[in-house]
DNA sequence: GATTTCTGCGACAGGTTGACGCACAAACCT
DNA sequence: AGGTTTGTGCGTCAACCTGTCGCAGAAATC
């Protein structure tokens, strides 16, 4: 073939790209997933409207990859005590979780999932991902005698998460430091804390 | 005026509203909020695309109506013993929302109120009345001695409704009654069970 | 039975959607 | 540097969808 084969993108092209998924981005958290079209978002972009059709031909793949690039950047690499370390990483969060961008890409994830399996597959894997992270800083826990029993992953990511997912996106508020606490003293019980809390 | 000055609706119209309605809901269910439009609502009921606009005139109101008639039969009319009360509450709801349709309604409402104000308001109405409802329960207990102190309205609803949220929208996934004892004994610790469960 | 009201139907302008060919600029390769 | 490849801007095009209208016939009301 001729030149370049496929090792590196043609800046030109990544320009485009990258100039397109920026202003995908800002449709999204603006104006929801319906404003997300090659017309809408090459607009947006400064970019010709021909050239979506050019990068992406089959048409709503660009939603598809936006939310695919989201990365959750949240409870990586477990430290000691991990009950504190979950704390922090739960406040990120659910401060990321607030934020219009975040709460337009989790309905929306959520909303599509539904009816197109590549993006199911995309938010399975984001699924999992917490889930593994989450069981990973209880293992950790368990090692250090921070917690007694391990719990079924699947219920403690979703008793841990679950609640800012239902503060933050379902009534559209902030998640505030106590409620973390009740959700850390409850879901992850230490030895020490055995009854009810302060 | 002429003749019915509104009080009843005419059977021909009510026919047509009915009938776009359920099929608005179908639809909704199988494809997406993105599938109700006039023009497939009108196909899927059986009806002429002009009758749509006609009940309709502006347009997505149609969406707006349809999530508005969704009403929640959930844990109204606390009963003694709370704690079993509320168990069974909330595995109905964890498998209403396991529903197609339901899930369908739900990210559909998360995601659009994000940018539609009546529909905002909606929601707003749906969590407040799941929050009343909670804490009506929760006040029951109290006053029965089934459960010590008070707790935050926001939190204990977050706390409890929050992880099945997760599990049936956000994983895609179903609630099996462990999961829901665990909620009850975490998020609504009763005087005799201090610690850890069984 | 007379009148009002709703629906089905066809038609209409307006806008949007993808696709195309072309010219020009940018990037690559030697 | 010069030649070649590649991507973009631009205008155009048919096809489709949208929202609106007037009209005739059926259904409901009085």
């Amino acid at each position: 073939m001729s030149r370049t084969d496929s090792a590196t993108e043609d800046p030109r092209r990544a320009r485009s790209r990258e100039a397109m998924v920026g202003a995908a981005m800002r449709l999204l958290a603006s104006a929801g997933p319906g404003a997300v079209t090659p017309a809408r978002v090459a607009a947006e972009a400064g970019v010709h409207r021909a050239t979506a059709y050019r990068l992406w031909p089959d048409a709503d793949k660009l939603l598809a990859e936006v939310m695919a690039e989201t990365e959750l950047p949240f409870l990586r690499d477990p430290v000691t005590p991990v009950r504190a370390w979950l704390r922090g990483c739960l406040r990120e969060l659910a401060d990321d979780l607030a934020t219009p961008l975040s709460r337009s890409t989790t309905t929306t994830l959520m909303q599509t999932a539904l009816h197109d399996a590549r993006v199911a597959t995309r938010r399975d894997a984001l699924t999992d991902t917490l889930r593994a992270r989450i069981d990973a800083a209880q293992n950790v826990a368990v090692a250090e005698g921070e917690l007694v029993d391990r719990q079924d992953p699947d219920h403690l990511v979703a008793m841990l998460v679950g609640p800012l997912l239902y503060r933050t996106t379902l009534e559209a508020a902030t998640v505030d430091d106590t409620l973390i606490d009740h959700l850390i003293d409850r879901a992850f019980p230490s030895p020490s804390t055995t009854g009810h809390k302060r």
